[in-house]
Parts: structure tokens; sequence; C-alpha cells
RNA sequence: GGCCCGUUGGUCAAGCGGCUAAGACACCGCCCUUUCACGGCGGUAACACGAGUUCGAUUCUCGUACGGGUCACCA
């Protein structure tokens, strides 16, 4: 077989050789443990939770170690392209805190190791194709895909390992006239990598998370180039990844039944091989079985599902952190206050084994995260998130700042500060009853009590009641009045002899806090009457003896 | 089904041949407390199973079981 002139027939248009791409994109000048890694979407424009997990670790290797981190779009399937996609998903990256150095952007590139889309890099791929069909590593197949169906369905009607191979490659022994006879018919044709493996060979290989694992060698011979000459993923990981100079590649552990014909290639190219950091998948319970995240099934698991839910920003973040390594919380609780950036992440941490995404954890982290938040930040970033997703709460936020952010001072600050928000959708729930728009006059009271002595109690309170007195003053009226109606003001004695007593002080002041703010449970009253002001509380109060 | 990966409490996990097998979240109880939240103290709860190596296995080896993934001109 003359493979130079099929090489001629297949590409004639190629003229470019390896050399000259391997002299345009140089081994990058970078100091010596320098990472350099990739972040490399299909256009989608959808970024999940599955996608920050291994950004973050993309992004935290190479910045950690300053190093390079890439943006690369692997636009070889028209299918999955999305109108604008790229700046999508850039943007959400972006606030998600993941800064590229290089690679696509919005709509062109940065750095000199593009293009950085692949649907750019046609005649990259084709240089690297057109050599290994000289070489005799390559050969085009015409096979249509009613004729692949129909092999497969037959190999596995006799239970033989489905694929491109041995005796059902068709065409990878054809010889030259055949060929050029297809060519000359116009019949399309993709190119398979002429597989110098064999069936049951197998040998070990070492990836970062994973450790020593076993790789039975490649044997099938896979399709680099698609009929439109466009490489599928296979070929083009290894062409980009070798040309971009890409150390260290990430990506989740479901490509591992491909990393043997990645190995193939590479060494049939010629390549020098990245180091592989497979990671476990973040799984979800779906009708009690274990799977991975679902861009289609899943989302709640859509980063812009997070965002537009209220957590903040950091939140998943710090979550996927404590996923990654182990040892972060650790640190973590020794550093409550470091950036997580300052954390010494490392791959050896990283554990093999995939993890539910736990939502409790979740909430707990962004409680903690929330509640640290000065007043002013709280406001700052409520309202940021208000004016994107609940505007008319947006519209009371900014009525008055003073007095939002009066309200959000409430239990913030201090070494014990409240942690009961944690969502920035809980808000108006959480604090909507200072608002006349969203205050509904609230709860019932509980049967147990006599509605006449709850009438009494609040119309006591609204005689006595003062703005100015401080809070012991304050709640030493309350304890009056409890006294005065026939209800424990103390606590201890209360539990001692709860049968003397029609009830406590604490149900006296309940009985204000469901009139002041229409439920059982709210943040001090004493801050909420200072806040709310003389002439509201009494309104409140008032309204609520009407109905009594 | 073939191949690959995984398996310590409900969840995330520490452990790296000898430990009363950490910690966090969740849950339960007590304390603090005018409610809630916070905080403090305490509690329930785990090495999938079977062989082997060893004086000794959670830890090493091999099976089994279970879970997950993957078998395209998709990535």
């Amino acid at each position: 077989m003359d493979f130079e002139r099929l090489a001629e027939l297949l590409y004639p248009n190629i003229t470019t050789l390896p050399e000259d791409m391997e002299a345009k994109y140089p081994p990058r000048d970078l100091p010596e443990g320098a990472k350099v890694t990739r972040f490399a979407p299909s256009p989608t424009g959808f970024i999940h939770l599955g996608n920050l997990y291994g950004a973050l670790i993309d992004e935290r290797l190479a910045h950690q170690s300053g190093g390079v981190f890439m943006l690369r779009i692997e636009d070889t399937d028209a299918k999955r392209e999305v109108e604008g996609g790229v700046s999508l998903i850039i943007d959400m990256l972006e606030k998600f805190n993941i800064h590229f150095d290089e690679g696509a952007t919005a709509d062109g590139d940065n750095g000199a190791y593009g293009p950085y889309r692949q649907s750019e890099r046609k005649e990259i791929y084709q240089t690297y194709a057109k050599q290994l069909v000289k070489e005799g590593h390559a050969y085009p197949c015409f096979c249509s895909p009613e004729e692949l169906d129909a092999i497969r369905a037959e190999q596995e009607s006799i239970k033989m390992t489905p694929g491109y191979y041995g005796k059902w490659a068709k065409w990878r022994d054809a010889d030259l006239d055949a060929i050029e006879e297809k060519l000359n018919a116009g019949v399309p044709f993709v190119l398979r990598l002429r597989s110098q493996g064999e069936d049951g060979q197998s040998f070990k290989f070492d990836d970062l998370v994973k450790g020593k694992i076993d790789v039975t060698a490649n044997f099938i011979d896979h399709v680099i180039l698609k009929s439109d000459g466009i490489p599928d993923y296979h070929f083009a990981h290894a062409v980009d990844d070798h040309l971009m100079r890409t150390t260290h590649v990430v990506r989740d552990e479901s490509w591992l039944p491909s990393l043997p014909f990645h190995i193939e290639l590479f060494r049939t190219l010629g390549f020098k091989m990245p180091k592989y950091i497979h990671t476990a998948q973040v799984l979800k319970l779906d009708d009690g079985k274990k799977r991975k995240l679902s861009k289609r099934k899943d989302p709640e698991f859509a980063m812009s599902f997070f965002y537009a839910s209220g957590y903040p920003v950091l939140v998943t973040t710090e979550y996927m952190m404590t996923l990654l390594n182990s040892n972060f919380e650790e640190w973590r609780l020794a550093n409550p206050d470091l950036p997580y950036t300052d954390f010494p992440f490392t791959v050896k941490k990283m554990s093999p084994s995939g993890c539910l995404f736990d939502f409790d954890k979740l909430n707990d982290i962004s409680k903690t995260i929330l509640s640290k938040l000065s007043a002013d930040e709280m406001y700052d970033a409520s309202l940021e998130w208000a004016e994107s997703f609940a505007p008319d709460f947006a519209a009371l936020l900014s009525r008055n700042p003073e007095y939002s952010k009066a309200i959000l001072s409430i239990g913030r600050g201090g070494k014990k500060p409240r942690k009961d928000i944690t969502v920035f959708s809980d808000l108006p729930g959480y604090m909507g009853f200072f608002f006349d728009e969203l205050f509904d006059g609230g709860e019932d009271y509980p049967d147990s009590f006599d509605k006449a002595d709850i009438k009494n109690i609040l119309g006591e309170f609204a005689e006595v009641y003062s703005p100015q007195d401080d809070q012991n003053q304050w709640f030493d009226k309350v304890k009056t009045i409890a006294k005065n109606n026939g209800f424990c003001p103390d606590m201890k004695e209360y539990k001692a002899n709860p049968d003397s007593y029609k009830g406590s002080v604490a149900d006296v002041s309940m009985f204000l806090r469901v009139a002041v703010t229409g439920r059982q449970n709210s943040p001090d009253m004493y801050a909420v009457m200072q806040i709310l002001g003389y002439d509201k509380t009494i309104k409140r109060l008032k309204s609520r003896m009407e109905t009594l």
C-alpha cells in the first residue's frame, strides 16, 4: 500500500506538517512545577455543579502552581452548540470566581496556543491525521451508519465485543483501488486509527486520583475524524492537549473506559502523555438509587439555579472544596476568615470514590457564611440577589436602606451571630413582617389560652410601651404585666410550679410576638419593636386586639 | 453481558499492620434562653462478606456480593 499516495488522495489541501505545528506551539516557558490545565466544555451554555467541581480543580491546580488555566471550547458537535453558549459559560464561571488566563473569549481568543474553539482547528487536526495516514496508522472507512449498525447487531447476537476491529473492520486492509473508487464516487468517509492493540493485552497506568489502574489495551479501530473532517473528542483531546501543552488533564471518571484509546493515540502520534486526574463523581439519590448528576434530569444542579435560589456564590465553592479535599473542613475550622484560595489544595487528598450531594451540608455552610456578613454587606448582597430574582422585594429593601439594614443587623455581629438565613430567598419570609405590604396579620393563638387574657395583656402592654426603655426596662414591664394577669414572671419558678399559673412570661412574650410579627418565632422582640417603631407596634397590637 | 472504578455510621469522611476507629453535617437529649436561631455539653450510629499473608488486620493479597460508570461519525 502506498500510504503517501493515500494521504494525498484523502487530504490534498493539507500542506502543513506536524513539525510546523510543533514550531508554532512550542513548549511553554514556565517555572518548574507550574501546571497547565484546561476547562473544556461543549458550548451548551449550561454549567452545572459537576462542571464547577472539575473547573475548581483545574483552577486551583493552575493558579496555585503559577501555571496557566485555559478555556477550550469543544464544539466538534454542532448539535450541542447553543447561541451565545460560550459567553454564558464564561459569565457563569466568573460569578463563581473561576477566571481563565487564556483561551476562548465570548467572541474570540486570548492566548498564543489558539484557536481555542475546536471547530476552528480543522487544519491542525488534519495535519496530524494526514501524517497518521502517511505512516499507515490511519485509514478511511466508507461504511454507512446502517452497515455499522448491522455489524454491531451481529456481534451482539454472537456475544462478541461490539466494535470495528479484526474481521469486522472491512476497510482496514482495503486496497487503494477500492478506496479510490469510493472517493471518486463521492462516498463520505471517516478516518479510523489502525489500532495496534490486541484483545486481552493489559497493563497498569498511573492516575493521580485513582492510583494504579488496570488498563485493557484498545484494539478497536475508532473513528478519529468524522465524515465532515472534524475530529471526535478523542483525537481532538490528544492533539489539543499536546499542542496546548496541557500538563494535567482533569476529567470525570466516566472517561476511564476510553483511556486505553487515548493512550494509544498519544503513543501513535508520538506525544508525551499528560498526567491524568480522573475525578470521582458527585451523585444524587434518585428513587433510592445513586446516579451521576445529569444536565437534563437535574436542573436543580445548574449553577444558575443555585444562584437564583439565593445561595451566596461562595457556598457552592466552599462545599465543593470540602468534597474535593477531605482536610478542607478542618482547615476552614482553624482559619474561619481566610479566603479558600489560601488553602493548600492537593490532588493527594482527593477521594477516589463518588459522593452523594448533601443539601443539609450545603445549607449549613450557607448559613455560616451569611451569618458572618456585616449588616451592610448583607444588605448589598440581598439587594443584588433580589433585584434579579425578586424585584418586588428589592423595591421594599431599597425604599429605606437604613430601615432594611437595621432589620438585617438584628443578632448580627459578635461571637455568636444568628444563623437563621440559609439563602437570600428566605429573606421575604424572614423579614417580611417589617413591611406592611407583606404583613398579613399572622397566625392564630393556641387554643390553650384564654382570649380575654391575651387581649388584656396586649392592651396593658400598649399602654406602657415606650421606645425609650432599654431592654431591661422593657422586659421588666413585660414581667409586670405577666404577673398582673396570673402568668409567672420567672421561668425557674414557673417550671417548678407550672400548675400555679395560667402560663409564663414566655407565653406573654409570645402573645406580643404574634401580634407584632404575626408569628410565634422571630428575632429578639425588643429589637423588633425598636426598629418597627412606636406607631406601627401600637397599631399592630390594637388591630390584633380587635380580632380577639 | 464485556471492560473499568469504587465500598469505614443516614451523608461527607480521618485512618495508611497494633487506636476505647477522629471530625463535620443530620438526628436525639440536656444546658443557656421571653420564642426561634446561635452557643455549650452529651448521645445513637460504621470498617460489605469470605478466604489468605501475619504474632496481629479497617489497613496488604485474592475471591464474592453490592454500588457506580462505560461500551457512537456525543462529549
